[in-house]
Order: structure tokens, then C-alpha cells, then sequence
DNA sequence: TAATAGTTGACAGATTTAGTAAGGCATGTT
DNA sequence: AACATGCCTTACTAAATCTGTCAACTATTA
């Protein structure tokens, strides 16, 4: 039941970015620094979060990345959802899947099933507002 | 984010055992053949179980596993957390582990921790006895 | 036009998981 | 006592997944 580091380094990318960006764009050459998270690795990352619109590039020099919304309304799940593909606790819950036995129809399909939901309604109940809010704080602390 | 099969298994194979088990003792064999799970695979779960003070085993001819308490007192939280020990989102909360980046100590440490506490809360208010009547009840449904 | 920075696909090494194999032990039956 | 049943335990392997690297390409701006 493990999460993959891809959805860790995500969220902790975002929030990064969210922390950093006055404004202008970021690129990945310092998150990857502060973060300490393979540049290469970062890039199949942002690569997915462009694609679920959870981020804009900007080319050139000078360009990088910045939020595509506000980051009150980007949620966790969203990040988790985006670069960890199926958040499901089962295969069977993924699309065009077989039931996995036959006794009784299954009865803990139903457990996967509302599991999955607890997952997301939770990683969906946080924003990257939230976050970045904690971050601040925290580092100003102590 | 995906459950083993070592959990699916587990907990198909304890509804099968709570289900069948009228005071007797239940035989992997049997169940192996139901859930079409294999044998050898069975014995290591049930090694586990039998570890974790969920199930008792009764050995020579006729024996089987029996449940170890009522199934209204055997939660899927306790089974899922036996077969697959860390039942947690990322290692850094595991045990003896270090934090995995410095920014901020950590913000999103905070998040992986709640979800854990949300997974294993969900799964802890399950009963093998809900399951049981479930598994009953749509049998003879439909 | 040169430098910056994102874009994209391919790939390899490490790790984990799923499942198999095999031998041993305890117990009850004949 | 011998045998059959069924649990107990360790070791191993094949497959899948995950993590991270490489390399070549495209767009943009100074
Ligand atoms: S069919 Fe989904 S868990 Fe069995
Ligand atoms: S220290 Fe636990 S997630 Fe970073």
C-alpha cells in the first residue's frame, strides 16, 4: 500500500513551485536543486502534470513552469491523481476489468471500492494553498 | 497505490473460512479450491495469520484453520495490516526512517500521515462478520 | 543565431511481488 | 507402529513495476 515516490516528489515539487513562483515562471533546474529531485525524473513529471492541467510551461529563456489556476483550487488529488495513474487499490476498479472470483459475487469488491473513495476524498479535502500556508509557517518557525 | 494481492487474497480467504467453518475446522485445501487461490500460496498467508492471532490452526487429519475470536471481532484492518506489514503510504513513516527532504521540514509528511491514519481507519470499521452477512445475503439474492 | 528551457521516447538497473517447490513436523486413524 | 492428512517453514525464481538515465528534438528569446 505504498505510494510511489512519482506522487511524492510531485506534491513536494508543487508546492515548491507554488512557494517560489512570484509571480514569474520556474524552472525545473531549481527545483530539482532545492528539492534534490533528478532533473531528468522531474521532466516525465511536469510532462504529465501539463498534460492534466495542472500546470502551464513557458518556453525559452527565462521560462519554466507556473500554476495553471489558483493554487486554492489545485488539490492534492489532483497532483496524486494526475502522475500516479490509476488510484486504485485494486485492478478490478480500473476500467474494462474482470471480476476477480466468483464466490458470492465478490463481496470485497465493495471494501476496495469504498477504500479508494476514503483515499480520494481525503488527498481531495487538501489544496496546494493549504500546503504552501504550512510551508510558510513551518519555516518561519523554530 | 495498489493493495497486494497477498490482502485481496487474505481477506477473500477469511471470509471463505468464517463463512464455511460451522464449529469445525476449515482445510487450506478447501478453500484453495473455492477461491482458486494456490495452495502453497494460501499456507504463507495463513503462516502469518496464524502469527498475528487472527486465525488458531488444528493440525493432523480433519484439522484446518479455525477463527481465532467472533467475526464481529476480527476487523479487515487487522487482516490487511498482518499480511502486508507496513500499512503505510511512504516508508518514512515506517520505523527508524529519516525524513526525506529538508524544505520546510517537510510539509507534505503531514499529508501521507493523515492518509494512513484514514486508510487503516476505514479498514478498521470493518468487520469479518459484516462481510460474512454480506457475502450471505447477496448469495441468496438476485 | 546562440543559449535557454521545455518535450518526448527509449531504455536499463534495482526492487518488489507473485507464485512454486520442497522438505519437515504434528496428529489422528487403522 | 505405520500411514495419511494437513499444517509449518524456508528457499528460490520469474515477472512486473518502479526509479532514474540518456539522448535527441523543438520552441523561444536575447
Ligand atoms: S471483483 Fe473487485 S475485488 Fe473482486
Ligand atoms: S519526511 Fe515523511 S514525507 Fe517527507
Amino acid at each position: 500500500m505504498r505510494l510511489s515516490t512519482k506522487a511524492q516528489y510531485a506534491v513536494r515539487a508543487m508546492v515548491d513551485l507554488s512557494l517560489n513562483s512570484a509571480g514569474r515562471p520556474v524552472s525545473l533546474k531549481e527545483i530539482s536543486r532545492r528539492e534534490e529531485i533528478p532533473l531528468n525524473y522531474l521532466e516525465q513529471l511536469f510532462y504529465r502534470l501539463k498534460k492534466g492541467n495542472i500546470v502551464e510551461s513557458v518556453r525559452g529563456p527565462g521560462g519554466g513552469y507556473i500554476l495553471a489556476r489558483g493554487s486554492s483550487h489545485i488539490l492534492v488529488g489532483d497532483i496524486v491523481a494526475t502522475v500516479e495513474e490509476p488510484l486504485n487499490p485494486v485492478a478490478c476498479l480500473d476500467e474494462g476489468s474482470e471480476v476477480c472470483s466468483r464466490i458470492s459475487r465478490c463481496v470485497t469488491h465493495d471494501v476496495w471500492k469504498g477504500l479508494g473513495e476514503r483515499i480520494r476524498g481525503f488527498l481531495d479535502s487538501i489544496t496546494l494553498e493549504d500546503l504552501t500556508r504550512e510551508a510558510r509557517g513551518v519555516s518561519s518557525e523554530e
